[in-house]
DNA sequence: GATGAATGAGTTTTCATTCAT
DNA sequence: GATGAATGAAAACTCATTCAT
């Protein structure tokens, strides 16, 4: 879709659009998704009721529509930077530095990320999109062809399944995010990925 | 005291607010604190809407219950778990496996263990207790203090600070339980814990 | 009926039975009708819920039992007052220091008097008793027939009907217990009758 | 402010509000605060209960606004009435006819009135506002001038202090007021205030 | 097309009353 | 006969959603 073909009234309309998804993420962050009315997103926003409800069908559209965007972003930066990179361990880098840039810059959204991903999303009445679901495999899946293509070339020891060692480097990062996200002065996300990944790579036994 | 000491009526209110409290954890675990309403969790406890109210304050009051006792009960059982075991990685296999055990007994419990874990617990309105979070923060403590003790005696490299390992093996036990309850049949939780420990142990580059 | 027929018992149930009544009147009087439990009105009470059932058989009816008796007893002590003395003069003193009298010692039933006799008794579902009704419509008679007799023996002008002469010269008794029960320092409740007599009887035009 | 420059959708809005009141106004008088609903009063005054919400936030609000409207127009009436006449007795007349009228054209007010100012006001749990009891200071006082006045002018005899006559006058109003309520045929409030007048002025004595 | 007032179902909570022990 | 735990009807209040203007 080019920008050009968008006439003014449809350029008008994306901005609002955009206007009451930063909104909502934002009280949706702050609050919890039981904790804020529509009336109070509509007035964060600075729109009628109404209108939110012409772009939006009810409120949880509104939430799972913010949830979908944010994730497709996340899943398109991530899946970008573990393609750049020469080798296994360089991907790996651009994986870690990649998803604590993104996140530190967005706070809001770490709240919701955490809240959907760890299991709260049964606070809302419906689970997470299956397309949703489906991103976050898939940055799983190409973060464990990354171990595999390391352990094929004998760069890694093959200390689990590949699959198992993404899903390990992963829970790491949001481990690591979590700290910050308590108490970003004591426990800031390290600026070089590597206190990360040694954690991973290294071994501990002597 | 001793449970012969307590008389049928007080053993009576035992058993009633026991029952209450399993079909509260049941119903706010399958469906969130904000959708279960108070006269659900009577009808699913079987007893009047007023005879919660006899037991707690209110809905909050309840649900704060719930969570104060369960975190209590795995504090308990994980602080022995690490107690016991000759060396350190004995103990760190007791942290894994009877982590593991517990959750995986009582499935109800890690959806709400997740949920209030990781963030989502800004959902309900007040968050967690002091309490609770020392007890967690007593938990990581316990296993830093393991590594800690592993690495004076040259037993574990230092691969991180005691603290961040702690947090580190703490988040890969998390994703495996995880995965466990997304998929219980493709990922199993692991019965050997050294499949977990060994991601942290073994080094990944050769 | 001679106290030495009643049992033990007997006795017994009659002295529960005050001690319910006060308690009730004390807390009734405090914050109202509808604010006062029946649980409440048991604790103070110092017996068990179902007990006060035993011996009222709701809450409406230890209400209104309490106004019948306090009703009562102010009857029978007014009556009383206003048949004493030698004069007309003499029986209104009375009637004016007797009402203060009673009041001020017993500060509980003043409360609910006024909110009985001032019409907010439709704040509780039923209104007055006839019977009460009728004890207050008899203590206004033999005032008005002290009145008359006073205005037949030209020892008073007929400056108004002996009836409403009789409302008038009680509603000036309640205003002044009000305004003691306001504030009991600044305004006390004259011990000389005649201060609030002297209003009806002097004249106020030279 | 002139109406005028009041919108339609503003008229609209006080409309309601009037209708609004005026419902609950009825009810209140009717039953009294505690045994009237919110929906009951939605109903009769023909709107939702949200929309009640709307305009009131709660109903201890509705009441006390309901109360705050009526003392108001009752105190500013009653101030100007007593400002009226050439002479001290002329003022009185004017106090006693227009408290007359003003309650005998609005029967719902009068009731809330006793229920208020005679010490009932205990049954909602927050007792009149503070403006409120300064307003029906302000009148006693403003009476009292009248009698001092009165008296400085040797027109009146001191048979008590002016302050004690101005709550005098106002008890025997309260009392007629009464009486008409009860029974109105039997005991119309008198057309002409001489007759209350006459209670305080013409002296009992021979 | 935008607006925001109006709606009323649904939720939490209280408390008079009953009745098994 | 006394007890007080259990009951559930009823009340206050909220908020997602609709729709007339």
């Amino acid at each position: 879709m080019l920008k050009k073909t968008l006439s003014r009234r449809e350029r008008e309309k994306l901005r609002q659009r955009r206007d009451m998804l930063a909104a909502s993420l934002e009280l949706f962050s702050e609050k919890g998704y039981h904790n804020v009315s529509m009336q109070e997103i509509a007035e964060r926003a600075e729109f009628a009721l109404g209108t939110l409800y012409k772009f939006f069908k009810n409120k949880e559209d509104l939430y799972k529509t913010i949830i979908a965007e944010q994730a497709d972003r996340f899943h398109e930066v991530l899946t970008n930077a573990m393609e750049e990179g020469d080798d296994e361990i360089e991907k790996l880098r651009n994986f870690v530095r990649t998803k604590g840039t993104m996140f530190i810059n967005d706070v809001s959204v770490v709240r919701l990320y955490f809240a959907e991903t760890q299991g709260a999303s049964f606070n809302i009445k419906a689970g997470l999109d299956k397309q949703i679901l489906e991103n976050i495999e898939q940055d799983l899946q190409q973060l464990a062809r990354i171990f595999e293509s390391g352990i094929e070339k004998k760069r890694f020891r093959k200390i689990a399944e590949p699959y198992y060692l993404a899903v390990s480097l992963n829970s790491l990062t949001d481990a690591f995010l979590l700290l910050w996200l308590e108490a970003p002065e004591r426990h800031p996300y390290p600026e070089n990925p590597d206190v990360i990944l040694d954690i991973l790579c290294k071994g501990l036994l002597e």
